[in-house]
DNA sequence: AGCACGCCGACT
DNA sequence: GTCGGCGTGCTC
């Protein structure tokens, strides 16, 4: 306003705002001490007071006044630059991918701004104690000169002889005892003593699996084979364009595992043959070592980046990438945000693997992450698996991507279907356990064969099935299973919380064997071991595998030919057995489809896909024997036929009539709390709020109350923006979660910035009029699970 | 998120 | 009395 000569003369900046490592959703103003003006730079850690701590935070603005947020007074100054070496300073690039992040998951900036700072170790919090010396606990007569504050401190403490915490002591009155303790330690009759506690309260539940991280062992190379020799000199070729391209450019490569290995390594050193450097992405971390050791296998050294390392490690990971002596880095999801220049392959590995998003704040997909960094970078995104998610098909048939499908057709073993309906009809684990299932075991064990069981356990949920044709009762709305109550002989749709009283018979055969699922195939372990006495039975699951030598350890066995039949659940296929197996058996391939969860029949195709990889092939004897109530869903019929085109047709017809996910971006919203009636408001207001903003936004009323029928898709023409669909709140499923109560609620939008925005506004209001804290409103756009 | 502060209740 | 466990409110 006023031109003053003296700002004038000296045009630095006096404020920052600064983002810090919390919660929080708004960034902080900072006065700029003189001594420090000038130095600063967008992206500059710094070190500022907040509350009673100091912390560290990272520069986003600069201002040459306050700027109009700011609290007219009590503005405080920044303490300190975290050192000027560079390694204190965030590019750019990488304050505007946190920041692309905290929008596109509507997470608050704080968290996303920790996803690019380098690793620090958690500082251990100090518990001080004051103990009595030898001095304070002699005859109190001794002690001349000790005020009457002291002397009461004292005797409390002489009664205490293992001390007493400071917290407790000083609760209360304050200012005299402090002082009066002060006196104390001073005289030498009393000691401070700070015992180290771990870190404060919720932290990562996770253990630290201290894994040496650099150093594999052979054994976990996985292999590398080059695909049909046509398709390695296609993959070649374009390979070669799109790195010498010089710009973003997204392939999608389907191929089994070895095949993918190999067009890796090759995209790989065609990568830094241009001089630029390669991030590979992956879910878990023993297939990060793997790929690592395939790597090593070609003699390049590439750098592991992953939550199983010890935090100097993941420090000194962080530290090669930025000074690009590791030009290869290899990690689980976190690895995405390493910094790493000169940018030219960002390839993930598993791109469906579920584990590539983070379930916590911020809750990201690494996926989705990695293509936007290629995207920035222009570099090549490879979008890599075995079975590509629906996502990426849509994708390439928008001609975003371009699909590379490297199949060889004689590597499959023989598929063989059996219809569960033909074979007896109680539930026991007898069921499941058909004639030509224990042929096969005993064919195999005859021959001394590996024999293999995939169960899917994630299938038990409480669901109602046919005994007669397997149809189970869906939501006529969302076409999900709907969940069993049974006590208060309800079913209910947990996408849109719709209630009704049990079927008594099945939608489709009109039978009145209506019964809840799997409750045969939970023994079915035990059924075997009691068929096959002799055999050698090994379990493969989330209780038997709690750690990665426990995997090596199964490996081992394996491979020295002490099993003789292996059981277990998804857990099998990190195990790299693939082609091991004489004769692999899904026992009951529907388990899957009983999830609540419009993704199930997917996540159904992408396990029997796996399993059959386990199977040796044909040629040499494999074979796969896939029993289901479901002989003509479109995930048995395209494994069978080996047509993956029609299950990924079908599947995407499906999702496009329902308007689910890729077709629509799917918004979920938790309402949490210690008292239910509540959370059960709240969540009903949260979704009144939402139609109120829809409604008042496009001028419209939205169908959808409770109860009232309403169309599955969208009201609107194709082609125009149409509104976003609020579905819910309903109770989440296991409607207690740590003592709290769950409500969620779905928001179906053409695009996510539509339905993003108005339950970021609405959030804030419902916060506003909610006085009670003890509710949590959390947000997660794309949501991967249902549950 | 983390921290202080205050109140409750379990265990000496 | 001691101390852990929450719920609440606040952070330039």
């Amino acid at each position: 306003m006023r031109n003053q000569p003296v700002q004038a003369a000296a045009p630095l900046p006096g404020y920052v705002d600064v983002v810090l490592p919390r919660r929080l959703d708004r960034s902080f103003t900072y006065i700029v001490p003189t001594e420090l003006r000038g130095q600063i730079v967008i992206g500059q850690s710094v070190i500022v007071p907040f509350g009673t701590q100091d912390l560290q935070g990272v520069v986003i603005a600069l201002h040459h006044r306050p700027p109009s947020g700011a609290p007219e007074a009590g503005l405080k100054s920044l303490r300190s630059c975290g050192e000027t070496s560079l390694d204190h300073v965030l590019t750019p690039a990488q304050v505007e991918l946190s920041r692309w992040v905290a929008e596109r998951y509507a997470a608050p900036w704080g968290q996303c701004i920790k996803l690019v700072l380098p690793p620090v170790e958690q500082p251990r919090r100090l518990q001080a104690r004051y103990l009595p010396t030898a001095h304070g606990l002699a005859d109190l007569s001794t002690h001349s000169g000790v005020g009457e504050d002291e002397m009461r401190l004292l005797a409390r403490l002489r009664r205490r002889p293992k001390g007493i915490m400071e917290r407790t002591l000083l609760q209360g009155d304050t200012s005299s005892s402090v002082t009066a303790l002060r006196a104390l330690v001073r005289k030498g009759l009393v000691v401070r003593s700070d015992a180290a506690v771990a870190p404060t309260g919720t932290r990562r539940g996770k253990k630290l699996v201290l894994t040496t991280g650099l150093s594999l062992p052979m054994e976990e190379a996985g292999e590398a084979s080059p695909p049909l020799s046509a398709e390695a000199q296609s993959w070649l070729m374009v390979i070669d364009k799109q790195v010498a391209a010089d710009g973003y450019s997204a392939l999608l490569l389907e191929g089994e595992r070895a095949t993918r290995h190999w067009c890796l390594v090759q995209a790989a050193q065609a990568t830094l043959r241009r001089g630029r450097r390669v991030l590979v992405v992956t879910g878990d971390v023993e297939n990060a070592g793997r790929l690592a050791g395939v790597f090593a296998a070609v003699g390049e050294q590439a750098m592991l980046l992953h939550s199983g390392l010890s935090v100097k490690e993941r420090e000194a990971a962080w530290q090669a990438a930025r000074v690009a002596s590791a030009t290869i880095v290899i990690g689980t999801r976190m690895a995405v945000f390493a910094p790493i220049d000169r940018l030219g392959l960002v390839w993930v590995e598993g791109e469906d693997d579920t584990s590539l998003k983070e379930e916590q704040v911020p809750r990201y997909h690494a996926r989705d992450v990695a293509q936007e960094r290629a995207r920035r970078d222009r570099a090549v995104l490879v979008l890599a698996s075995n079975h590509p998610s629906l996502e990426s098909w849509l994708a390439v048939r928008q001609g975003l991507m371009m699909a590379c499908v490297y199949r060889n057709p004689t590597q499959g073993p023989k598929i063989q279907v059996i219809d569960l309906k033909a074979y007896g009809r109680d539930s026991s684990a007898g069921t499941v356990l058909t004639p030509p299932l224990c042929e096969g075991i005993r064919d195999a064990l005859q021959q001394r064969l590996l024999v293999v069981l995939f169960l899917n356990r994630k299938g038990f949920a409480s669901v109602l099935h046919c005994g007669d044709c397997g149809a189970m009762p869906q939501c006529d709305v969302c076409s999900v299973a709907l969940t069993f109550f049974r006590h208060r002989s309800q079913v209910r749709c947990h996408f849109c919380g719709r209630a009704k009283p049990v079927p008594d018979h099945c939608p489709r055969c009109r039978s009145l064997k209506l019964e809840p699922v799997g409750s045969g195939t939970e023994r079915i372990e035990e059924a075997v071991r009691r068929m096959f006495p002799l055999a050698r039975v090994g379990r493969v699951d989330g209780e038997t595998i709690r750690r990665p030598a426990d995997a090596r350890a199964v490996r081992r066995l394996l491979d020295a030919g002490e099993l003789d039949i292996v059981i277990g659940t998804q857990m099998l296929f990190r195990l790299a057995l693939q082609a091991k197996a004489a004769f692999v058996a899904v026992p009951d391939a529907d388990a899957g489809l009983h999830i609540p969860d419009f993704r199930s029949a997917e996540r159904m195709y992408h396990g029997l896909v796996d399993a059959a990889d386990l199977a040796l092939p044909a040629t040499a004897g494999g074979r796969l024997l896939v029993q289901t109530r479901l002989p003509d869903h479109h995930a048995i019929l395209a494994l069978a036929s080996g047509k993956e085109e029609l299950f990924v047709a079908q599947e995407q017809a499906f999702r496009q009539l329902l308007q689910y996910p890729p077709w629509t971006s799917l918004i979920r919203l938790d309402v949490s709390g210690t008292a239910e009636p509540s959370v059960a408001r709240a969540a009903h207001r949260w979704v009144a709020l939402l139609r109120g903003q829809v409604f008042s936004a496009q001028g419209a009323p939205i169908s959808g109350g409770h109860g009232v029928p309403q169309p599955a898709g969208f009201a609107g023409v194709a082609g125009e923006s149409r509104q976003p669909l609020i579905l819910g709140p309903s109770p989440a499923p296991h409607a207690m979660v740590r003592g709290r109560y769950c409500y969620q609620i779905l928001v179906k939008a053409d695009s996510s910035e539509g339905g993003r925005a108005a339950v970021l506004r609405t959030r804030e209001e419902l916060e506003r009029e909610s006085r009670q804290g003890a509710l949590r409103f959390e947000i997660d756009v794309d949501p991967v699970s249902m549950t």
